[in-house]
DNA sequence: AGAATGGGTTAAAACGTTTTAATCGCGTAT
DNA sequence: ATACGCGATTAAAACGTTTTAACCCATTCT
């Protein structure tokens, strides 16, 4: 009952006493058809409410109009709104978005992974999955010959590849920059994993506004956590232990931003009277902490976007046969929210 | 140079010498094959780098393997961690998620959305659209007769639908009771816009804990806002103005919660001690709050997990011409994380 | 010995499109 | 008149699978 359910494209045909290529050509606009026979087509069309089945179409057409995503770690503030812009923007382009999470961040199931995404024919893929330890080690220039374009967010630059990413290090100098011109002179950093390339970005940012200012960046400033808040208030409960003259503190992210702040209130430590906080990715909560949290905010909408369109750009491209254009990074650049808790004058 | 890349299946049979069909019957193990056979195709299979196209094959079999997620409101945090959940059943169960995102809550885009979704072949729909005003309207047995088989995500009830829900209800019983059984008289509650079935239901359960206790459930202890903590902080001060007398109050949702607390802080109010908050979802950051928050826990992995599952046994049914089973609902228990915020002995 | 069984294999017909190459009218230039 | 050109249309060949129905060839049963 349901198996002969399915209108097809000749079912159309016969019905605006026509054939199918012309069926066709009226649909996608291919090749010029009178106006009568196009209004009989379309009449028929609206009659049998007929809708094109996009697989075989996609058959034929050898391309899918599908882009891949995979992404690790939706669960954290970035990667989520990421994909919300990138969904946005492929849903403007007549994208479809294929979903796949890989549920640890270490290189186990990319082979998997890829392998489904190409027998079901995406177009592209979108690497939405952080750098960690050797994660990346699969992507390689002769890799990525046999592979349809490919798009990665957030990882160190690689020959060959295109990317697209936040300017991490300039995140962090900006959070530093504005410690130091609030006047402290002591400022710890509270890493996330250090085998993620992101934080080692950040902590970058961090020495490179401390030296240029002329301070202390020593390795007993910095102290590491899981990104959780709770990771972050035992680390900093640390870290004030080890340096008890620490003045301020610039977080790796917010929740763990938000452990610091929970860690002072239960040592009756003043934010920002003897503790300047920092934090980074400017969460909606974060206006909301007590006192409400400074942090670098990303573009991560923004981002994205660009992803889809620079991948849109190749996969065009590379279906009119044309050479790839050259591998390009393109930065975005984050800005800094300032509120209260790291005491600077409004 | 890339046309001709594609190796097919016929190439794999002549490689193996042997006709196509045997090798389809190797790979899907559809029909016995003698084994000296079987590993000659293997063989063949691993020397080319077979990889069978996914469109042709769900072309022929009218079957897809993928499921569509229509979503709103990823920004929040219950569709987000409910859609991790799908995805990771989903894996398990061999489907891919085609993801679609609705902007606006109300049902403008929903025909265009489902005719892309019909288009691409998915073999079911999972509806994760949070009911609100009346952007349900179109859901009627009749027209999910044409449609493939659907299975909602929280909304309210209706004949013909299968659903997974969360009680919403006595979530928000579970709340109000522990703040009665804290000794609170005076309890507010800060709901989300009453146009979302959730809030109501939110609100019924606030009511029936009252009710219970023989306390008042005035409608001048009911204030309204947007979700947000800046929208949280504005509804709560105006209550404060209206019942100075109010000893609690229940946020439905932390976000909330936490502008509750923003005002208090602001105004010098203490938590618990003159007034209790307790919250709803459970983000991770609640626990560091100041203080940290009570608040009511979804199972919402679960439910995710849940919903792909349901879905998944209606496809099969379909697949093989049976009837399908009565529409069913099924629901799942929230439970409270009691914490300092509303001074009940821990 | 001849018929029936049955496992293994195959050629051909689907699945629903688009595209290619050929065909058909028909007006215009030779 | 014949040839030519040209726009609109079509029949048939793809696209890469699975499935159906027929076929072969040993066994086994009468």
């Amino acid at each position: 009952m349901d198996r002969k359910s399915q209108v097809t494209i000749v079912d159309v045909a016969r019905h605006a006493r026509v054939s199918a290529g012309t069926v066709s050509n009226v649909l996608t606009g291919n090749r010029p058809v009178a106006a009568s026979t196009r209004k009989r087509v379309l009449c028929a069309v609206e009659e049998l409410c007929y809708r094109p089945n996009l697989l075989a179409r996609s058959l034929v057409n050898r391309s899918s109009n599908t882009i891949g995503v995979v992404a690790y770690g939706l669960e954290y503030y970035g990667p989520l709104r990421t994909l919300v812009g990138m969904e946005q923007q492929a849903a403007e382009l007549g994208y479809s978005l294929l979903l796949d999470l890989l549920h640890r961040p270490d290189g186990q199931d990319v082979d998997a992974v890829l392998e489904g995404m190409l027998a079901r024919q995406v177009d592209g893929i979108i690497w939405a999955v952080h750098e960690v330890g050797d994660n990346h080690g699969w992507v390689t220039e002769a890799r990525l010959l046999t592979l349809p374009p490919m798009l990665f967010l957030t990882m160190e630059p690689r020959v060959g590849t295109t990317m697209v990413a936040t300017d991490n290090r300039a995140g962090a100098r900006l959070a530093v920059q504005h410690l130091i011109d609030a006047g402290r002179r002591t400022i710890g950093i509270l890493c996330g994993p250090m085998t993620w390339w992101e934080v080692r970005e950040r902590l970058a940012g961090w020495q490179d506004a401390l030296d240029s200012a002329g301070l202390e960046a020593s390795p007993d400033l910095v102290v590491e956590a899981d990104w959780s808040a709770a990771g972050g208030e035992r680390a900093v409960f640390q870290l004030l232990q080890r340096r008890p003259d620490l003045d301020a503190i610039f977080a790796c992210n917010d929740p763990m931003a938000l452990g610091v702040l929970h860690c002072c209130h239960r040592r009756h430590c003043s934010v920002p009277g003897e503790l300047s906080v920092v934090g980074f990715d400017d969460t909606p909560e974060s206006a909301f902490f007590w006192p409400p949290l400074t942090t670098v905010h990303q573009p991560l909408a923004e981002l994205g976007r660009a992803a889809v369109d620079q991948l849109h750009r190749q996969i065009e491209l590379r279906l009119q046969g044309e050479e790839p254009e050259p591998p390009t990074v393109q930065w975005l650049f984050p800005s800094l929210k300032v509120r209260k808790s790291c005491g600077a004058a409004l």
